[in-house]
DNA sequence: CTGCCTGCAAACTCTTTGCACGAAT
DNA sequence: ATTCGTGCAAAGAGTTTGCAGGCAG
């Protein structure tokens, strides 16, 4: 159970396992989709609501250096995390819709090789790599309403 | 000449070809490498010191619509720009450098053939995408600082 | 002249931080 | 007990915007 990992990590770097952690950590998981810190912070305010702002932000980076959450950054100012269940690792292309906002991920297992690939070639070693389309919904265009949102 | 083609972009959009509009042009077109709005600013206002930060923030979406400039999003808050010269097009791919912070430019041709296949599995139509490779520097591990910095 | 553009400064959004209190070990 | 964690609110960074005056067409 990921829970368990988290804490784990937690004990692990010395910190302590407090009841606002894991409420954040609780929330985090239960969402399926990606979220923002503040509807993180909604979220794990419905299981502890002595959970605070500061909190969630200072916990954020808790949870993405442990790769239970995977950070993703579309450049749209605000940041969206996801939970990174079933070890799914970073060979992961983020697609963003242009006329929902949503972000659907897909799997792009070439990635990593092109990232050692292109780094090489600088005398680098790559550490990550991320790869983001943006597209429109064809549906979209013809019905005017975006067939995944209803 | 690339001023030519944002002065004739600005008149087809009905839009005014003012002396601080011309200037942050003339800034961002001196430029080598990646710069930020504010260096943008310091840049631009070397050649006309009445050009505001404002006025640098009206005018990149415009550059960037007219794509003369580049946006490149590293996710670490601020954007980079970049003169889009000899129209190379967007099929690039960033190379971050995780020591000194530099943003290498790579030309990734497969990209946009990436971009639509998986943009059709989803049923959607590519707009535009983007590689991004955070990586080390392997002389910079060896001897303590980066050769392409100095 | 007309109305788009401008500089200024305040506002805004997202995130980080200082401080004194509170709780986990 | 001791130290780390917390909430609150203020600060911070980057960007956007309302307004009154200015300049291009």
């Amino acid at each position: 159970m990921a829970r368990d990992k988290f804490k784990n990590f937690l004990t692990q770097k010395g910190l302590r396992a407090t009841n606002q952690r894991l409420a954040i950590f609780d929330a985090a998981f239960s969402q399926g989709d990606h979220f923002t810190a503040e509807q993180l912070l909604d979220y794990a305010r419905a299981i502890d609501d002595s959970v605070s702002r500061a909190t969630v932000y200072r916990t954020l980076p808790i949870m993405t250096e442990s790769e239970l959450l995977r950070e993703v950054d579309i450049g749209s100012g605000e940041k969206f995390y996801r939970p990174n269940r079933e070890g799914s690792g970073q060979q992961v292309a983020q697609v963003v819709c242009l006329d929902c906002d949503r972000i659907f991920e897909i799997s792009a297992p070439f990635m990593q090789w092109y990232g050692s690939t292109v780094s090489s070639k600088l005398g680098m070693t790559p550490v990550s790599q991320r790869l983001q389309v943006s597209a429109h919904c064809d549906a979209f265009r013809q019905t005017g309403s975006c067939p995944r949102r209803g």
